[in-house]
DNA sequence: TGCGAACCGTAACGTACGGTACGGCTTGCC
DNA sequence: GGCAAGCCGTACCGTACGTTACGGTTCGCA
């Protein structure tokens, strides 16, 4: 499911401590919102402000390396594409949208695509395009392959990839984070991801899946 | 389309200035964001703070009435059940769609959505609930009756008629609607919406249509 | 015409917070 | 041991902004 990535090096030389540091602001990103201090970032960090400035360089510098750091912790497993028979196929896209959708109602990704949405309507959208990046965007670039592989075998049938994707992305996600953005309580316990996950997958493959002879229902 | 309603009192007796000033405010809000200041809003509204603060108390207040405001303003329109033959029925999911994603690529929408993210996150999650209420759930409380009356009609089948929403929902926000709130451009063209919104109800009939005989594809 | 209420423009106040400076402490190295 | 570097804790500064206060003006009304 969830795995600590070593491949891409995203965290460029983060010292243990930096790390530390890091970690401490997001969980008091997770406490307080974006409305967090420098003050009560060095104090939960037990670090002085000056460290903070020498080693971030000002607040956005910070939050930015919060994200990244977090980008590069959480991450949706890859799956290789050599899914070539529908039941393992099937799942790879259950487990691709079960861990999407365990990410997305996790604590710390609410939080940090909060701050990321306040700060893309503040001028500078460096937060917004960090998170695309390496949310949505890095989904799409593990899932598309898989795709096409199973197009390859004569499971999928679609045109574009992209257009699948989405549709996909929107069969999981729903409503999903755009309610929990906005605050609405709706705990997604273990139990009901992996239903939404197994519901969304079969729908996609109704919509995409080939049509190779009469399948009942 | 598009319509100004007049049976929900959402806006409680707001006088012919203060509308004015609210629309300053959304003014604002698209331009600056969530950091607005309220010599900023009395500046470009043309009255004084201290009005401001007696029309709206405080802060957060104005941005409360803001956001009602402008869901009193904008309303997607509600279409009768008496739809009963699978063209009108798929001409008013494709106007739902077509609607609702107008609403949300509106630069006013993502003004909004995005300043309730933000206090979504700090405390008071007021402004969250408020958006919620007159999105997410408005829609569903006006796309629902269209759907029973679908399945009374023997064109549509499903379980739950939340459950079918919510697919309905994602199929046609899709991704569009979170990378539009992380600051991703892309701009939505009439012609690119109709066509969405003609592929999402073409899907959602394909998952939800009443198998009444075989149709080709 | 006189009066009072509402409102505009602006000045002023208090506070919160980003950013900087400085004294003292630990740690590793010569 | 002595020294330099890095860091902690804290005090400090400047500013931005929410909020309040006040004098001057307009407008409805008797």
């Amino acid at each position: 499911m969830l795995q600590a990535n070593a491949d891409i090096d995203n965290s460029q030389a983060l010292t243990e401590r930096q790390q530390a540091v890091l970690d401490a602001v997001l969980r008091l990103l997770v406490e307080e919102g974006d409305n967090l201090t420098m003050t009560a970032v060095a104090r939960r960090a037990s670090c002085s402000k000056e460290t903070l400035y020498k080693w971030f360089g000002d607040r956005d510098g910070l939050l930015t390396a919060t994200v990244q750091w977090q980008a590069s912790k959480v991450r949706v497993a890859a799956v290789d594409g050599r899914g070539l028979d529908l039941a393992s196929l099937t799942a790879s896209l259950e487990r691709f949208a079960s861990d999407w959708l365990k990410v997305i109602s996790s604590d710390t990704s609410i939080a940090l695509n909060r701050v990321a949405v306040s700060h893309a309507g503040s001028g500078k959208d460096n937060l917004g395009a960090v998170v695309l990046e390496n949310g949505r965007f890095a989904l799409a670039k593990r899932l598309k392959p898989v795709l096409e592989a199973g197009k390859k075998a004569g499971l999928l049938d679609f045109a574009d990839a992209e257009t699948a994707f989405r549709s996909f992305f929107g069969l999981v996600g729903r409503d999903v984070q755009i309610r929990l953005l906005l605050g609405d309580r709706l705990e997604l316990t273990e139990a009901a991801i992996g239903g939404d996950a197994a519901r969304a997958t079969q729908q996609f493959l109704a919509l995409f899946g080939a049509k190779t002879g009469p399948q009942g229902h």
